[in-house]
Formats: C-alpha cells, sequence, structure tokens
DNA sequence: AAATATTTGCAACAATGTTTCTTTTTTTAT
DNA sequence: ATAAAAAAAGAAACATTGTTGCAAATATTT
C-alpha cells in the first residue's frame, strides 16, 4: 500500500485527494513549508479553507509540527520524532536560513537543557537558529 | 528630562504623542505586548497604521525586540541589552506561559549555546520556553 | 449498493498588515 | 518667536491571512 495512505490511514484520518497531496508535499520536500508554499505547490487546486484545516488535522494528529518564527508566518514540518495524537515530542533545533530563507529541522541537533529559576516551570523548549544553511555553505 | 523623551530622542526619533505613549506601555509592563495589547491599552487613540510604523522604528532603533510564537502573533519588549540601530544583541531566554498566557524576557538566563554541524553557520539563537511564568506557579 | 460519517468548497466575514497621499505636528533655522 | 523644512499621523483603499456555517460532494462502513 501506498505509504502515504499508510500514514493517513494510521491516524485514522480518512484519505482524501488533498490530503494525500499535502502529505506527499511534506514527505517530498527537505525543508518546512508555509501555508503559502502549500497553495503554490498545489496550483490552488484546494480551497484555502481545505488546506488550513488539512495543515491543522496534521498537526492534532502529530504527523507535522509547527516552527515558531519571528515574523507571523507559522512554518509546518514533519514530525520524525514519537509524536501522536495530542502529544508532541520534537526535540531538536530548527535553522531559519537568513541566505535562501527556508527553514530546516535539524533532526540530530537535540535542543539544549535550559535551567530557570525555581519560580518557573519548564515544559517544552523550542530553539531556532537564524543562520546559514548547508546549501548555501557549499557554493 | 522625562526619561520616556530621553529615549527618544538618544534614538534620533521626534518626539510624538503616539511614541511617548507607546513607549511608557513597554516601559510600565513586565512582560510582552502584541499590537493588540497596544490598541487596547491606548483605547484606540491612535490609528492603527500609526502603531505599526511607531513598532517598526522601535525595532529598527533597538529599543524593543520581537519574540518568536508558534502561533502567528508577533509579541515585543523591551530590549535591555546593548541594542542599538541595525542591530540586535537579546541573547536571552523567553517564556511563553501556558497558563496565563504572557511572555516574558528571562533576563538572566542567557541562551545556551548550540552547537551545530560543520556545514552550517550560527547567526544567531533563539530559544523560547513554554512552561509556568513565576507569579502564576505562586497562588 | 445503500446508509452513514466525514470532508470539501463556497460565501460571508473578521482580523491583520500595507501603500499612497494629504494634513498635521515636530524640529530646525532665522 | 516666527518661518521654513522635515517628519509623522491620519484617512482611505486595498491586500493578505484566517475563521465560521452550511450545503454539496466524497469517503467509509454496513
Ligand atoms: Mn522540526
Ligand atoms: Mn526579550
Ligand atoms: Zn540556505
Ligand atoms: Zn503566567
Amino acid at each position: 500500500m501506498d505509504s502515504i495512505v499508510q500514514i493517513l490511514k494510521q491516524n485514522n484520518l480518512s484519505v482524501t485527494e488533498g490530503r494525500r497531496k499535502i502529505l506527499s508535499l511534506f514527505l517530498n520536500s527537505n525543508g518546512a513549508l508555509a501555508h503559502a508554499d502549500i497553495e503554490k505547490n498545489t496550483h490552488s487546486h484546494f480551497d484555502r479553507v481545505t488546506v488550513y484545516r488539512t495543515l491543522q488535522s496534521f498537526v492534532d494528529k502529530g504527523i507535522i509540527h509547527t516552527i515558531p518564527t519571528s515574523d507571523n508566518s507559522i512554518k509546518y514540518a514533519l514530525c520524525k520524532d514519537e509524536c501522536g495524537e495530542g502529544h508532541h515530542h520534537d526535540h531538536h533545533v530548527h535553522l531559519v536560513c537568513t541566505r535562501c530563507g527556508n527553514t530546516f529541522c535539524l533532526d540530530n541537533v537535540v535542543t539544549p537543557t535550559v535551567k530557570l529559576p525555581r519560580d518557573y516551570t519548564i515544559q517544552q523548549v523550542e530553539v531556532v537558529v537564524k543562520g546559514i544553511c548547508k546549501a548555501c555553505n557549499n557554493q
């Protein structure tokens, strides 16, 4: 069976053209995608609302995760860790390349531990590095 | 001289009612502010465009900095480090309280060092912690 | 194949952000 | 203090982004 269909079924999502296509975009992209990237790559074949809903359901199911940015543009990327419905466990660092503008999950770079004063409780640590990506550095 | 006026003059910004009021909001707030918070606190006394432009000029001058979020909502907070026109040097951790929803600069918590593979270049590291803030923990 | 459940697209709306231009305010020079 | 120059604010129009309710279409279950 198609691995895309498999992922959708495993997550109790009914298999529709939009979900198949959008999931395949993530599987075939090495960087993170914004809503606009998806609209563009699908040539607006799907309604904007459908794209929003699809992204949201993928996040809910733990198939993709969001990446924080400083400029009001959510980026989404495939979860490669043990994420599932209702719980994300993405403990890796993200890189925003200031040259090509792409955002990447550095799956092998774990988030450093942060020590806060006693009064605070840590639930999750997000690390976003601005810098130059591999591809841009090698040219 | 009023310290607010002083800050504006030091940064070569002409002193206007809007800038004075918005800067004082930041000086009197212990957390970060979103555009909407400012609109609300000024009772929409200033045009929305003016608020956008004021925030942008403050960021440009290094008076305030933006804080990345995962939900498409830019937060702004006073720069307490050595920031200036064209260069921000905010090396502290940010905390988003999942109970009260506020965002705080933890000025005393320096961002941990991150080690990336040789192919990458680091320019800036942003750390956002989700958790419970001091005030919420002590009640 | 029919019944049921789910998803989609559409429309209308709300919120957020940008651009251009005129008026007003602030700053500088006299 | 006044006039000239510079800068900022406000208004309007528009663009982009995100949300909600509902009927039609599609997918899943029986
Ligand atoms: Mn990631
Ligand atoms: Mn800060
Ligand atoms: Zn790059
Ligand atoms: Zn709190």
